[in-house]
DNA sequence: TGAATAGTGTCTATAAGACAATATCCC
DNA sequence: GGGATATTGTCTTATAGACACTATTCA
């Protein structure tokens, strides 16, 4: 039972025992987290993209990452994170997948915990991103669920704006939270957090249809939707809108997604 | 641009620069990967538990857990712990969360990435899991995709045995294998990885049953099953079973889940 | 032959899609 | 009033559940 060195070192601090690493002592990481913070705009998914000013990948375009620190848990990280490159808070927070290659950074072993943000549109009008910050529009070149890296624009999709260059893995991040989204939807409200408090039935298709890559059936989204026990009406209705308004809508939880 | 020190030191090796931390230095954790290797016997789900021999949590029963080491990735080190501390290759993995909060382990800064694994309950028979290592049966507490911890018990499910003391949040882990699993199922055949390459109709039921924790309706199971496309007859049918026997299946595509 | 489950066919209930008709607002 | 979209209602089609009936094997 050599349960071994009870002493810590500056180099090794105290770490569980008894478990197996190929060359016996378990090496020390640095761990990191990368946010994709994104939102719903007039059909396109965008994303918080940052332009990066030094080495490495000087010049591509990343999601904001920063460092865990020693008294935080990576999610206290993600959020300090886009309160400080995003100027956001109070916004939905999900853990998406954690990278950890060997050779995924050539500076040293690196851990990167991935997490989504979901936020209204409305909301980061009034928000203060960091220099070099802005909402880029996500291309998706892959039907469904299929999975693969998405493409980031510098203009709309619609406008045929080049696809910028992404740093590190982050086109596959933002892939994988297309994916994920897509997902989520077929069973929980994942519109909710890409709209404001109240909305319109229009409204929620439309970022379902975003979310979705497709077009859906409005008869049956909306009774579905009616029918699912998860909205209900504010009792207001659109004003200035050239047609009939719409009912204002809320949903009744809290959470979900 | 004070991109700095290019060189490394022992207990700080070179590591990405121009992010920000509370206290200015990326601190050093260790990264472990926790791996529930879960399978569905005799409509039980059962998960590989084995009972800790040292502190901490000495005498509870944990998932088998281990190091990271400097050249592999958490995926390679949770197939490592796989084959070390279960004696199985070759089986399916998915990441399933990671875990970092500050005080998590007592004796430092540790993340942990958990995988599940799944593996067909006719194939663990064979295998030689280590030392004090044996399947437990799960006990769900919770309907649905609730989500929640669930117990380990020593007996079967149905026969009332105590529920074991989980160390760690390893209640938790296994708690959100389970709802991930109830989750894929809404639409990707998760059941092939716990069948052998040939099963029934009834088999595949079964297993769902298992998964989801309530019973199906048989018809509409075989119709939708069969109307999916996912399942071919093999050709070959049951013997001696005591009543007519039913025809074998395999799935027609090799991943999944 | 009987027990037991596999597999088929049919009917019904529910959900989804299509489409027409009406309602309501702003210009 | 005209344009535009919301909302309601009805019809059709697809899918899921219920159930009766036949098929096949082994004891």
């Amino acid at each position: 039972m050599p349960r071994s060195r009870k002493l810590r070192t500056p180099e090794e601090p105290n770490r569980p025992a008894g478990l197996d690493t190929p060359d016996g002592r378990p090496p020390s990481f640095s761990v990191t987290v990368a946010v994709a913070l994104v939102t719903a705009i007039e059909g396109e998914m965008r994303a918080l993209l940052i332009r990066r000013s030094e080495p490495p990948e000087e010049g591509r375009f990343a999601l904001p990452i920063g460092f865990v620190g020693g008294k935080e848990s990576p999610e206290e990280a993600a959020l300090r994170v886009l309160r400080k490159k995003a100027g956001v808070s109070d916004v939905y927070l999900a853990q998406l997948y954690t990278f950890g290659a060997p050779n995924r950074d050539p500076r040293g072993r690196v851990i990167t915990v991935a997490y989504y943000a979901l936020v209204d549109a409305g909301r980061l009008a009034s928000l203060s991103p960091g220099e070099g910050a802005f909402l880029s529009a996500l291309r998706v070149p892959w039907k469904g669920e299929t999975g693969g890296p998405v493409e980031a624009l510098g203009e709309a999709v619609g406008e045929g704006g080049a696809s910028l260059p992404l740093a590190f893995d982050h086109g596959e991040i933002l892939g994988m939270v297309v994916k994920r989204l897509r997902g989520k939807l077929h069973y929980a409200p994942v519109g909710f957090q890409l709209l404001p408090p109240a909305f319109t039935l229009r409204d929620l298709q439309l970022v379902h249809e975003t979310i979705l890559g497709q077009r859906l059936n409005k008869d049956s989204f909306r009774r579905s939707m009616l029918a699912s026990g998860l909205l209900e009406p504010t009792g207001e209705i659109e004003a200035k809108v050239g047609h009939r308004p719409a009912a204002f809508y809320r949903f009744t939880q809290a959470s979900a997604i």
